[in-house]
DNA sequence: GTTGTTCTCAACCAAACGGTTGCGAAAGGG
DNA sequence: CCCTTTCGCAACCGTTTGGTTGAGAACAAC
């Protein structure tokens, strides 16, 4: 599976279920079981589903005797809006210089100037085979 | 599978290989086989990935010839952010009002207030089972 | 101590995922 | 008209996911 926290915290908020445990908890803490209530499905399946948040860094739990009670972490949300800003202004920023060289060529009809842009992210698997 | 357009989006991201493809894309548009250089696998896996990609609608191609190239799209990505948005604006807004409850129990020692929030969001599965 | 509540762990299962290989379609160039 | 390039589709396979049930740990209350 996936192992860094990127892929975990996707991977969480891609279940339905999940997305909306996150919604709930953003109202309000809630334990286990006043989570399942709310949903048609066994306590045991809630709780892998907020392990599964848990260990993703989406979601911290304290003690309360036997409860377990749920708290949303926004630190982690945080990273996936920088990440996925991160490249929506770059495509967006793109998508104006085309518009100025398709500006241009009205203008002047020569060649595209083609600007040299490396491919210099980080987060990169490259050529190591990740199953 | 996930149905909904958010989910489809939460998982084509959850996979290191196609964030990376985001990442690339982001630069420029490319084709499949340009893009299946940088990996590890075959062509025939990248195109997969970007099928998952396509059906999020975080990707479109076009047509040059046999060539097929991508672009990204960042309509997507922006859905996405306000998604998160939404639910890490409001649990840190409940943090702030924690902090000042806290800070009115140093003064007056009494009960909490327990204000009266309503689970009022949208996109609740609610009891439906989604499998 | 016994009972009840809350929750996790373990085993199981069907379905989906992420890769593979093989084949063929679509299009351009000799 | 072939031949090559580019790419998608189908079948297959091992692993993971998302649910189930059953057992039991941890703790409070009686």
């Amino acid at each position: 599976m996936a192992v860094d926290q990127l892929s975990r915290a996707f991977v969480a908020l891609a279940d339905p279920t999940r997305r909306d445990i996150v919604a709930r908890l953003s109202v309000r803490d809630a334990t286990v079981g006043e989570l399942a209530e709310s949903y048609a499905m066994s306590m045991q399946a809630v709780s892998k589903h907020l392990k599964v948040l848990e260990e993703a860094g989406l979601v911290s739990r304290s003690r309360d005797a036997q409860r377990r009670p749920c708290h949303l972490e926004p630190r982690m949300l945080d990273l996936m809006t920088t990440w996925i800003e991160r490249y929506r202004q770059q495509a967006e920023e793109r998508f104006r210089r085309l518009d100025a060289v398709l500006a241009t060529m009205d203008d002047e009809p020569g060649d595209t100037p083609e600007h040299p842009d490396h491919p210099e992210q980080s987060d990169r698997p490259e050529q190591s085979g990740q199953s």
